[in-house]
DNA sequence: CCTCCCTATGAAACGGCTTTCATTTTTTTG
DNA sequence: CAAAAAAATGAAAGCCGTTTCATAGGGAGG
């Protein structure tokens, strides 16, 4: 028997519709009535039934997002908690709130979506990763539903989105990396499907032709954002006899792996090689060296994501793309590189 | 315009009651309309609004969990996501989401749970911190709203919980370094506000009473789950003239903080001092030397959260306690203390 | 062949809120 | 002071399902 709407109503002697205007500050309610009103209200301890409100009102106040399958996840386990924390405060802050669910098995990702979107629990949802010519986004374009991909799509334009400039990013590290001499540069890249691989490959692989500087694609190793990704890549890239003297790796977690593998193998960093890594996790600064790093604005992302979803549920906006600005962490993973 | 429960009966021929009750199954539908109205269903691609049938239904379906604060949230950070996918692994595997919410401001964590509440959006409720004296636990309690809180109550004997016995992995742990030969045993502690911090410190003064063994105060540091707190803490334990041979601490954050500060000093672990410390998250493998911790089973934690609100849901079990049980992982950061 | 009892389905109310349209009350204006 | 305009409020429909109660039709039993 919770108090609703008509109880105030009765209590107030006012009419349901009055108590209505009253809650959504109706220009037309007389001060005195909205303050009889409120008055009971409070005394009742009453507050709107929202799944009622959202049913008349069509829309839910409520964002979705898919949690990651496990596989995926790796990627986004680290900084999971951050992104989180950025979406939920700016919903909160407008009054929204945040659904989580996922997919009972692996497959159906796009079951849980479309349940989500034709039972009207969300207004709008975010999709955490972007892999290529993924079909999720696919699926909420056709259904022309609101959302937003931290990453990008490889094939729609015209979508939200909020991303780094990852390929601005890989060629600041890349040219940081020139600037201190380093002329032999490798990279330790992730998974081929996800697009944000893709794109700081890109940015490495362009940042040394503008320089023109030789790669090698033995240089370049593809893994998983596993430590382990890391530590397995040493052996091959060490060993070759024409080695680089500088690597950037995908992740910090890949990274420490990478100063595990070389400890191993006996060489020193940065003295012997070079290391710099992207997103700048906590792990980054309690390796041994700390990790030159590059910050990402996780919490901004999921802030961001968050603002451009709401506004776009509310207003329409349906194509806008926005770049959080990333930044070089510099440690004690990379030295200058004399020339010889 | 979305395609409704009547949209179905009309194109099916037959009335809403019917799809409805095709939709649940309902015994007394006959075979052939059963069919009909399911292949209806298909064609118009219907899904049924979340929304109207929460209303009616009185239950929505939905788990609800509160955002820790920024300042407790560093207790939860490292394993947020970890516990997060063991409640929606199973809250999703029993047809409920879970709704994330925060307070706007630091102080109306309070405010977000009577809305969530009084607003019907969710069932229940998982609170991840349990505090001394919690308010939360008690506004919940008043309520009468089923809720599940992550760690215990120091008021509310009669409440669902899944926790660790953190007592005894306190105790065990400590045993586990006496039984190695340690008899001078310190403890780097969490906040004290909180209650897990508050029980390993019990399970700690426990065993060593048990063994007779000396306990001094100052072998005993509260700190911040930060690794600065550990860093710090090495400081002061390291000068006493009367040291601890071996350290417990509340984390492995806190550990490796704890490790930086040793290393800073000149000292070698495990040689000079062992490091024992709890949580077991990624980071406790990364260290030098990897630390020995205690794996807490964070998944399954959030798993039997999920699990056991339903059930508090749905069968209205009100006075449940699950403990999930933990494992010293052994790893390099403990040494056997010989007889001097 | 008539009653009685199932079975399968439909009609209508209900859940709690918003909003249009109508109505009453108050104020303004000529 | 009457008429018109403005302000304040109420009645009722509608959002989309579920469920109770009623009813139509078919078969069993007498």
């Amino acid at each position: 028997m919770p108090v609703t709407i008509k109880d105030v109503a009765k209590e107030a002697g006012v009419s349901p519709s009055t108590v209505s205007r009253v809650i959504s500050n109706h220009p037309r309610i007389s001060p005195q009535t909205t303050a009889k009103v409120k008055k009971i209200m409070d005394e009742l301890g009453y507050h709107p039934n929202m799944l009622a409100k959202s049913l008349v009102m069509q829309k839910s106040k409520t964002l979705g997002i898919i949690l990651p399958r496990p596989a995926e996840e790796l990627f986004v386990n680290l900084f999971f908690s951050e992104f989180i924390r950025g979406i939920v405060a700016q919903a909160s802050r407008i009054g929204y709130d945040l659904l989580m669910t996922s997919g009972v098995t692996q497959m159906d990702e796009a079951d849980a979506i479309t349940k989500l979107v034709k039972g009207k629990k969300v207004d709008g949802i975010i999709i955490l990763t972007s892999r290529k010519k993924d079909p999720v986004i696919k699926l909420l374009q056709e259904m022309k539903f609101p959302f937003v991909v931290i990453g990008r799509s490889d094939e729609f334009e015209n979508i939200l989105s909020v991303d780094n400039d990852n390929i601005k990013a890989a060629t600041d590290v890349t040219n940081y990396l020139i600037s201190i001499g380093h002329k032999r540069i490798g990279f330790v890249s992730g998974p081929a499907h996800l697009i944000v691989s893709q794109d700081r490959l890109t940015g490495y692989t362009e940042a040394l032709k503008a320089a023109q500087l030789e790669t090698k694609p033995e240089w370049i190793v593809e893994g998983e954002f596993l430590q382990e990704s890391g530590y397995l890549a040493m052996s091959s890239i060490m060993s070759l006899e024409n080695r680089p003297s500088a690597l950037i790796v995908t992740d910090d977690l890949v990274a420490y792996g990478v100063l595990r593998g070389l400890t191993e193998l006996g060489y020193k960093v940065p003295e012997d090689i070079s290391i710099i890594s992207f997103n700048n996790i906590t792990i980054s600064e309690l390796t041994n060296p700390p990790l030159n790093s590059v910050e990402i604005g996780i919490y901004q992302m999921g802030y961001t994501a968050s603002q451009l979803l709401i506004r776009s549920i509310e207003d329409g906006v349906d194509s806008k793309r926005e770049l959080i600005p990333h930044r070089i962490i510099t440690r004690q993973s990379c030295a200058p590189l004399l020339e010889k």
